[in-house]
RNA sequence: GGGCGCGUAGCUCAGUCGGUAGAGCAACUGGCUUUUAACCAGUAGGUCCCAGGUUCGAUCCCUGGCGCGCUCACCA
């Protein structure tokens, strides 16, 4: 037991079972959502179609108000809180064993359902079980847990003490059910890729490694599925998209966790311009299905996510706000100094970083920005208006970026060329060695496609009005404690006696 | 990784200008059959994050570490 666990409440457990009771019984107890028993008491002026009928409810008893002969107590299930009285006279035989009872303990009660004097909805319990004895005390009823710090490493306990917290991890499921409904309309098949890769690939960024004792090889941790995706529309699926867990060995932050959600999606035939109309439409019907509308408020801002959402093409943005073109190598070096920026991987990405200086943060959105500088684009289609463009777009909602798109690029030699140029700045960030499997894949011929990344936590953010990611993660990314750390430790002492799959 | 801040009872927080600590809630005992942060009386509960240093004496001052939050950098 850790310290956590109670005397007083070890003792009742040790107590129920020397009465031949089990404190943890194997089966659990059918009973109805309390939202749904509120509603059907209605209130004491009028009473619902139920009331004075027997009713179970099963629970968390959240606290208990003991007035002698009379306890109150809220019970909290994952639809909400209704509240259960505990009589003496209803209750004859569990009566002298009231004590048992704590604040957290599960429990399933039966009773009839009614009102209190002061017209409060209650079950008026005839039976008390007890489901499951909480030896560890509940947090402070009033204050409940605001530690975020123990809010996201007992999130267990954050998700029933803290008001709200289930909502949005519930507003999380409808998001991604959403999703699934509206591409699956429209005649895509969701798929799975591989999560760990033999060659770093589909974005910039540094990976996690790993290793594969019996291939004798070490693997990444994808960054992206994005190459897996695209081998299989040459494989003549057409419309396909993952809902894929990455991870990127990068820093934490209020947008940022080392392993985050994305929704990839490629459509064979389709482009960037038909990516963008996909992409509103899609947020759009997921404001209205999980919020009922189309507004929402993030970071103190309000938004509205109906479709069309606004265009405006990277150079011009860029000419506004810095007074040259993005490709105007004399004066955006002299820009670039004088913001301070400086120069790590050649021109292409100087220029980009002032852009990312003196644009993204205005870009309230939701809005589209277009044609990014070819040099930085390393999967995308060339534009055939203008051949220092791509045709891509990347989507802003409060100053973060929220999905990247493009018309992908299937010139089979026109990519290995822009791998190789990767490999060759030797970043860190950027892949280590061509992926000539995939090169090979685009020689068999893609058709045109368009493709589209999302970040669903992010979305998820704006959507629920969280201001940091680690609200919309049930399991935020954390440094492990001291104690947790010896057992990894002991763990991998000895990989032999590792459970097999 | 850098900067700033925080770490005291199960929870939410006071406090000690350096003399080993308090409140409310939770728990326990007693009272109370209509409360909803119930109330009243009492009891118990703490390596004051860890390790060094200064000091007669450190929870407090200093140094280092650990953890968390915010922020900057990197990224989505």
């Amino acid at each position: 037991m850790t310290d956590l666990a109670h005397p007083d409440r070890l003792a009742k457990v040790a107590a129920i079972r020397a009465d031949g009771r089990d404190p943890y019984p194997a089966r659990g107890v059918k009973g109805e959502p309390v939202a749904e028993l509120r509603a059907a008491a209605g209130s004491a002026a009028e009473p619902g179609a139920r009331v004075g009928s027997t009713v179970t409810a099963t629970g968390r008893l959240l606290g208990l108000r003991d007035f002698g002969k009379l306890i109150f107590a809220p019970l909290a299930d994952r639809s909400g809180r209704l509240q259960v009285g505990l009589q003496k006279n209803r209750l004859p035989d569990w009566w002298p064993r009231r004590k048992e009872l704590d604040g957290g303990d599960l429990v399933a009660i039966t009773g009839e359902l009614g009102h209190t004097q002061k017209g409060e909805p209650t079950i008026w319990a005839t039976s008390v079980q007890l489901l499951a004895k909480a030896v560890a005390p509940p947090p402070e009823k009033w204050h409940g847990l605001t530690d975020k710090e123990a809010r996201y490493r007992r999130r267990y306990v954050d998700l029933w003490a803290s008001d709200g917290v289930q909502g949005v991890f519930i507003k999380r499921s409808a998001v991604l059910s959403g999703i699934r409904r509206f591409l699956e309309d429209q005649g895509y098949i969701e798929v799975e890729t591989p999560t760990l890769h033999p060659i770093v690939g589909g974005a910039t960024a540094r990976p996690f490694v790993t290793h594969h004792n019996a291939l004798g090889s070490d693997l990444y941790l994808r960054i992206a599925p994005e190459l897996y995706l695209k081998r299989l529309i040459v494989g003549g699926l057409e419309r396909v998209f993952e809902v894929a867990r990455n991870f990127r060995n990068e820093g934490v932050s209020q947008r940022h966790n080392p392993e985050f959600t994305m929704l990839e999606l490629y459509e064979a035939q389709a482009d960037y311009r038909r990516m963008m109309e996909l992409c509103e439409q899609l947020i759009e019907g997921l404001a209205q299905t999980v919020n009922g509308g189309t507004t929402v408020e993030y970071r103190g801002d309000t938004y509205d996510l109906s479709a069309p959402f606004k265009r405006q093409r990277y150079p011009d943005l860029f000419q506004e706000h810095n007074g040259c073109a993005f490709d105007d190598e004399p004066a955006v070096r002299a820009r670039a100094t004088e913001l301070g920026i400086k120069e790590v991987d050649g021109f292409w990405k100087l220029s980009n970083d002032v852009f990312e200086e003196t644009v993204e943060d205005s870009l309230r959105g939701p809005i589209f920005v277009t044609d990014y500088p070819v040099q930085i684009c390393p999967l995308t289609k060339t534009s055939p208006e203008d051949e220092r463009l791509a045709e891509r777009f990347e989507l802003f909602i409060g100053g973060m970026e929220l999905a990247n798109a493009f018309t992908e690029l299937n010139d089979p030699a026109e990519q290995e060329r822009r791998f190789a140029e990767q490999v060759a700045l030797k970043d860190p960030e950027t892949p280590g060695e061509v992926d000539y499997d995939y090169v090979q894949a685009l020689e068999y011929g893609m058709p045109p496609t368009g493709g589209l990344g999302l970040g669903i936590d992010r979305l998820v953010m704006v959507l629920t009005g969280q201001d940091s990611i680690r609200d919309v993660l049930l399991f935020p990314a954390m440094r492990s404690l001291p104690g947790a750390e010896q057992e990894l430790e002991e763990n991998e002492a000895a990989p032999e006696e590792a459970v097999q799959g």
